[in-house]
RNA sequence: GGAGAGGUGGCCGAGUGGCUUAAGGCGGCGGUUUGCUAAACCGUUGUACGGUCAAAAGCUGUACCGGGGGUUCGAAUCCCCCCCUCUCCGCCA
């Protein structure tokens, strides 16, 4: 037997029992049985309903079950070997050799009995397990929703206005720079199109954030399908459970990425990392799609909530004991966009009712919006901790160990381009409707100075 | 889309129904010896889910040869479906 660690094959993450695909729990099996109590304490701070005493239940059945299992499995293997050398030698037509077989058959008739009964176990405990959404970190403040979200820091200074400011769609209609009567007709509402200036402006700031993020912050630009399986999708956590925000290609097995994180986690799922090599920091520029099931009325105006839009998404795969550093040093690289912009904003610590399923921690960054008199997000950083790695499978070896260990991974917007065009049309617009071109976005719009 | 060839462990690669406990090599780890960024030799080597144990270690069982299903007392090996890779053809930005 070689050393090392086999990966998981293409199809699947970790083939485990072949009559049971390896569960892509977020949680670990063994510490979810052992720790109950903790496990409901945290779904209450969660806000979440979880029946566990029914998880016990199966535990137990579907243990006793694999147990009975393997023994009878363990009597047909030692029974074919016996049935083996018989057949090998003088005693391969006696009778006992044909009693044998018989015997064996009805044993393998058991056995397709009690796997039949697993399966049927599973099929009802496997979503629990597959239910329960990431432990928080202790740097995650308990709460029950945004309002309990704790203010970190605040960065720059709302501008006042001494004309009343105007919001990003009537200045962008105004402009010419944003269509989205055009968008209405020829797709649907939640669309844009953008014109002129206004395309041009989308395009300065990915390129801007691109070059910062390679350039300045150490990250390797990729370019990732928008278009993933649904493997990709389960490995990040959208799916199974999810998946009414997502868009689905009809006739295959592909699904419009609701973000760069699918794609740019998912280059690493099944992949065994040297740990010299963590973290793997990567920045990728993607259209992002999400049919936003359930956002009702809110953001009916203007691009604030949209079928698709741009993103520039940092993503790193981090040492375990590095990885709240380098869930920092992302937000920080995030962070420096807006200041570069100029863009007041402030940085939220999401609290337990108002983090994501698999998040342990995230930092939500907010800019200012004027029109609004208020924070807006604009990216939200978060770490997984082991939660995506554990389903995706990415994983990385210490120095001089032979044992892997599940990564951790992190990502966050930097930025949102959509709402950071929104952020930059509605802090830097005039009196007269004019929109004046932030300095660091200048050389990217051909000197460009003002929109008018 | 069509035809053909393939998919075996960290990597390469043997293996056409039971003597395979997946050969052999490379790599990794540990050691011995020699001495100077090295070589030779010996040993070792994955994952998941169970059992045992207060727990860990250890011991032990089952499963895993692209994925799923089937045939069989018994499947890496035979059959069916699917996915992916390569070569050629077609189409195409």
């Amino acid at each position: 037997m070689a050393a090392g660690v086999r990966p998981s094959k293409p199809g699947g993450p970790g083939a485990g029992r072949s009559e049971r695909p390896k569960l892509e729990a977020m949680l670990e099996l063994s510490y979810v049985r052992e720790h109950l109590a903790e496990v409901e304490a945290m779904l209450a701070n969660r806000g979440a309903t979880v029946d566990l005493t029914r998880f016990r239940e199966l535990d137990q059945r579907r243990r006793a079950l694999i147990l009975q299992g393997d023994q009878l499995k363990q009597e047909r293997n030692q029974a074919s070997e016996e049935v083996a050398r018989r057949k090998r030698g003088p005693e391969r037509d006696a009778p006992e050799t044909a009693a044998l077989i018989a015997r064996n058959r009805a044993l393998g008739e058991k056995i397709t009995a009690l796997d039949a009964e697993s399966k049927a176990i599973e099929s009802e405990f496997d979503p629990i397990l597959l239910s329960l959404p990431n432990r928080p970190s202790a740097a995650t403040p308990v709460g029950r929703s945004a309002d309990d979200n704790q203010e970190v820091r605040r960065w720059g200074q709302a501008r006042t206005f001494d004309f009343t400011p105007q919001p990003h769609w009537d200045l962008g209609a105004k402009l010419g720079i944003l269509d989205l009567d055009a968008a209405a007709r020829i797709s649907g509402a939640r669309f844009a199109v953008y014109r002129g200036a206004g395309a041009r402006l989308e395009r300065a700031l990915a390129n801007f954030m691109l070059d910062r993020h390679t350039a300045a912050h150490g990250y390797t630009e990729v370019l990732p399908p928008s278009l993933v399986n649904s493997q990709s999708l389960r490995g990040t956590g959208q799916l199974p459970k999810f998946a009414a925000d997502l868009f689905k290609c009809e006739g295959a097995d592909l699904w419009l990425i609701p973000t760069a994180e699918v794609p740019l986690t998912n280059l690493y799922a099944g992949q065994v990392l040297d740990e010299a090599a963590l973290p793997v920091c990567v920045v990728g520029y993607t259209p992002c799609f999400r049919s936003e099931a359930g956002a009702y009325g809110r953001d009916v105006r203007g691009i604030m909530r949209q079928h698709q839009f741009q993103k520039v998404e940092l993503v790193k795969i981090a040492h375990p004991e590095q990885s709240a550093a380098d869930h920092e040093k992302l937000t920080r690289d995030a962070e420096a966009i807006l200041q570069e912009l100029e863009l007041p904003y402030r940085v939220m610590n999401l609290c337990t009712g108002d983090l994501g399923f698999s998040a342990s921690q995230t930092y939500d960054l907010e800019v200012w919006l004027p029109s609004q008199n208020a924070f807006r997000e604009i990216s939200s950083c978060s770490n997984f901790s082991d939660f995506q790695a554990r389903r995706a499978n990415i994983r990385f070896r210490r120095q001089g160990k032979n044992k892997t260990e599940l990564a951790h991974t992190i990502n966050g917007s930097g930025l949102a381009i959509g709402r950071t065009w929104i952020a930059v049309v509605e802090n830097y617009q005039q009196a007269d409707g004019g929109v004046v071109i932030p300095q660091a976005l200048r050389p990217y719009m051909g000197g460009l100075e003002r929109m008018q």
